[in-house]
RNA sequence: GCUUCUCUAGCUCAAUUGGCAGAGCAGUGGACUCUUAAUCCAUUGGUUCUGGGUUCAAGUCCCAGGGGAAGCACCA
């Protein structure tokens, strides 16, 4: 476990130049560092303070993408990027450098560039950074370059890129280097992209409908708007334990009550449970708040935010979840939780039963019931286990039981049920929102319930949150509320099975070094 | 936390029944003024995750440990 040996194999930070039978990862970057020396002794910097680009790659494929094969220009353009490929061919060299926004050829002239600029460039490494001052032509098979006048080093890189043409497979390195896999996988720069068109999109439709974007604690002096294993922290000049927030929900709705009237936050948000596919620590999550509005307002605009972002991020709303092609923009189903209990258990269930009764109907499906669950918890295990996999296109499982929702509103027209819902697409749940509990006095009983639970033993229950009823009792007007999980939209819209996939830098074991 | 799988050069991957640890790319040297993962010739680079064990012989089999992945459980 403990590995105190001293001897700590060579080190990369010894400096012990001349040591040419070394490994071959220390021999390359002994040999760049080499370069990197020579560089300065002969007067120039390999890493310069800036560069004035007039032009990204991407621009100068927007602007003379068409031109014809064989075409030279007298357009005089600055791009930088990094060095991704390298022909050299005798006295003319290729070089493919990337940016943000593209790839284009550099077509390097010995006769143009003058012989020391040319050894110069045939000195570059894959992965090294350059300007470059050139005209824009095209080649005689056609192929969009920029001919260098002159090309700058603006960084050394001393480390080899991984495979130019397989990239990182190794997912290990690719989570722990993200810098690397973000070089070299182009599938990881798009489903980060994904990622950020789908935060923008959610800001953008959220603004239409004249939300606001708010800022709560992280540090929470009390758990609660969810049920989960908290962080727990400590503050020392305070000397008060601190917990990072599970979900944002009563901070939000305090701000419903000083009458904000439509708010939102994009809110990290940390629990302490397992890592899986789906799960990773910190992840992101969108809530909003809609004063005089219900669970149908909330189910509209999750719709809403879902099908635009995918319009804005992928340029379509139809997708393939789980083998079927599904198109966003129909309606999306909604269905009552007993009801999927009900059918996948074959057995009318609901929360009214005696416990006895749906206990035996749980041993029947092998769900575990713990001791202090009542009727409403072993329908939603039991919803979990026949039903939940088996949800691919988005559905809205409606009606779950208030014993498991300590701060959703009672429904209308069933005491036994609340309004509120949870989106599924393709077995994952998206997100979680129901028409919001606003009487000050049902509030305490429900916090006292869980407080109860949690006394039962069940410890990701809640307690009593003084404040949050002090502010209930001001009045919350009639709000409907949500939950998105950010990750997992951006999953969805990405196309991809693993959270770490759209998590820039996923929580991990550290690395030994 | 449990089960299974996995770890070989900087990267991507081979290695038959336990029998000399290999290739491509990258790197180095050379040729080439239109290449496109350039090509051609030559070539450097290894504590096979770590530590034990079995064996004449271990990348390969056994034990322990470490990292990762998938599934389970918990949750969103």
């Amino acid at each position: 476990m403990s590995d105190e040996s001293p001897a700590n194999g060579p080190s990369s930070d010894d400096p012990t130049g001349d040591d040419p039978a070394g490994s071959g990862l220390e021999a390359e970057k002994l040999r760049r560092l080499q370069q990197v020396d020579d560089l300065r002794a002969a007067g120039q910097n390999p890493y310069p303070y800036r560069f004035d680009r007039t032009h990204t790659l991407g621009d100068i494929r927007a602007e003379w993408g068409e031109l014809e094969p064989g075409t030279e220009t007298e357009h005089a353009v600055s791009v930088a990027g990094r060095i991704m490929l390298k022909r050299d061919s005798g006295k003319l060299i290729f070089a493919t450098i990337r940016d943000r926004t593209d790839e284009v050829q550099l077509f390097i002239s010995k006769a143009v560039v003058g012989d020391d600029e040319f050894a110069a460039v045939k000195a570059l490494d894959l992965g090294d950074w350059v300007g470059v001052d050139g005209t824009v032509m095209t080649t005689r098979k056609g192929e969009l370059s920029v001919k260098p006048e002159r090309v700058e080093l603006l960084s050394k890189a001393v480390r080899p890129l991984p495979d130019k043409w397989h990239g990182l497979s190794d997912v290990d390195t690719r989570f722990r280097q993200r810098y690397a896999d973000l070089i070299v996988n182009a599938d990881a720069r798009r489903n980060f992209e994904i990622r950020h068109e789908t935060v923008a999109s959610f800001r953008r439709t959220l603004a239409t409908h004249g939300f606001i974007e708010v800022e709560t604690p992280v540090l929470h002096p009390e758990v609660g708007g969810a049920h989960a294993r908290p962080f727990t922290t400590h503050h020392n000049a305070l000397d008060m334990p601190l917990y990072l927030r599970i979900a944002v929900e009563l901070y939000l709705k305090r701000l419903i009550v000083g009458g904000m009237e439509r708010v939102y936050e994009i809110a990290r948000t940390f629990r302490n449970e397992g890592v899986s596919t789906r799960h990773n620590p910190e992840f992101t999550m969108m809530e909003l708040y809609q004063a005089f509005g219900d669970w149908n307002d909330v189910m509209d605009i999750t719709e809403e935010l879902i099908t635009t972002a995918a319009r804005d991020a992928l340029g379509t709303t139809e997708l393939e979840i789980g083998g079927q092609q599904i198109e966003l923009a129909d309606p999306w189903p909604r269905k009552r939780m007993v009801d999927y209990a009900s059918e996948g258990t074959g057995v009318d269930l609901h929360p009214s039963m005696p416990i006895d009764d749906i206990r035996k109907v749980a041993a029947d499906h092998d769900v575990f019931v713990e001791s202090y669950w009542g009727p409403g918890k072993i329908i939603e295990e039991l919803f979990e286990k026949t039903a939940e996999a088996d949800i691919v296109r988005p559905t809205f499982v409606t009606g779950h039981p208030v014993e498991i929702s300590p701060l959703a509103r009672v429904d209308r027209n069933d005491p036994h049920l609340t309004e509120r819902f949870e989106l599924f697409v393709d077995g994952r749940e998206l997100a979680n929102g129901y028409s919001e509990l606003n009487d000050p006095v049902e509030q305490r009983a429900r916090f006292e319930d869980e407080q109860a639970a949690k006394e039962a033993g069940n410890d990701e229950a809640g307690t009593v949150d003084e404040d949050y009823l002090r502010a209930l009792e001001y009045g919350m007007p009639p709000t409907g509320g949500l939950g998105i999980g950010i990750d997992r939209v951006a999953m969805l819209l990405a196309g991809v099975d693993s959270i770490k996939e759209v998590i820039l830098f996923p929580t991990l074991r550290p690395e030994v070094f």
